[in-house]
DNA sequence: GAAATCTGGTTAACATGTTAAGTGATGCCG
DNA sequence: CGGCATCACTTAACATGTTAACCAGATTTC
């Protein structure tokens, strides 16, 4: 049920003060479009992670270090898209619970390696059945060649805003 | 079988033995898409944001007020998609800062009245200008028409989802 | 080759996301 | 009228997002 806040002639006469600054529309704004579409997506997921004792972020990571051998914590970070706190702080619970294995590259001291745990991948062929599951419904339901689409847009979206400037006191000049 | 990893040291033999699950490749997910064209536009944001004292979510509520006189906080935590124990965090701050109103329904006592206040609304007036900047020049960049578009696969992907029952065993059903 | 600097990663501090439990007000049913 | 499920939040507890500060190891500089 869409709410009508179209603004006809509030009369400004109220106790209370005019409330029409030029904006757009709210529920129109690309931010909240797509956070509500990743909602909607992960709505469908998380009942399931949860009942292997898994959040998203966990399992981002997991699913990250189960296509490599090795990584770096860094290029994790970028491969999971997590911040360097979030980061640091899931590791260690993964780390507790034995999923993930952790050392230092010899060359450089400084670089933690982390790799997933023969328990990490276990717990990876339990879930994702059905992850894959409600993944194909997905797809059936919006369409394949749809989705596609939209995921050529996003990427587009994405590959297009890299070029603007952040506004604020960086003057560095690209694009 | 799984082999186990080695601690100590990796054959470049075992760089080729990548752990395989069956599972789409990470980087295409749709969940993961969603964020990452998410985050590329919100980076755009926040500084301005920043600079005025605001968080992306209570930019997002003092805008759902600005659009209206007064509105419940059931009604508030759905138009700006928030969670209710967020939205009562966020506004218990807001108020201390006298950026919005409150006060309860004489109708009934459990609901409360939210509405922007003057401050508020002054602080919306001074963000609102760089903020449509930032949008406008987003949308010159991606294009119009494309960026239209993208919010109406956006909005249709929800509905599309909508239908679909949520799996788990613990049942997270929501009619 | 020691100081200055940089880099990779962690900690800290605060705000929000997420689920569960708590609280007071309302409405329903007997 | 009174018990009780429900409702509209609010608190609580834990996990993550976000920025800044920190720290040890590595690199550069003089």
């Amino acid at each position: 049920m869409t709410r009508k806040k179209s603004p006809k002639s509030v009369d400004p006469a109220d106790k209370d003060k005019i409330r029409r600054v030029p904006m757009r529309e709210f529920s129109r704004s690309l931010p909240m479009s797509l956070l509500r579409a990743r909602e909607a997506v992960m709505r469908h997921f998380r009942p399931s992670l949860r009942d292997h004792g898994l959040t998203e972020q966990q399992w981002r990571i997991l699913r990250a270090l189960a296509s490599v051998d090795t990584i770096e914590v860094t290029e994790l970070a970028r491969v999971a898209f997590l911040l360097g706190p979030s980061l640091s702080r899931i590791l260690r619970d993964l780390e507790a619970r034995h999923l993930i294995e952790r050392r230092v590259a010899k060359a450089d001291l400084r670089r933690g390696m982390v790799s997933i745990s023969a328990r990490g991948l276990k717990l990876i062929e339990a879930v994702a059945p059905t992850s894959e599951a409600i993944y194909a419904a997905m797809t059936r339901r919006y369409g394949a060649h749809k989705l596609a689409d939209l995921q050529d847009m996003l990427a587009a979206l994405e590959n297009s805003l890299s070029e603007l400037r952040v506004e604020g006191n960086s003057q560095a000049n690209r694009g």
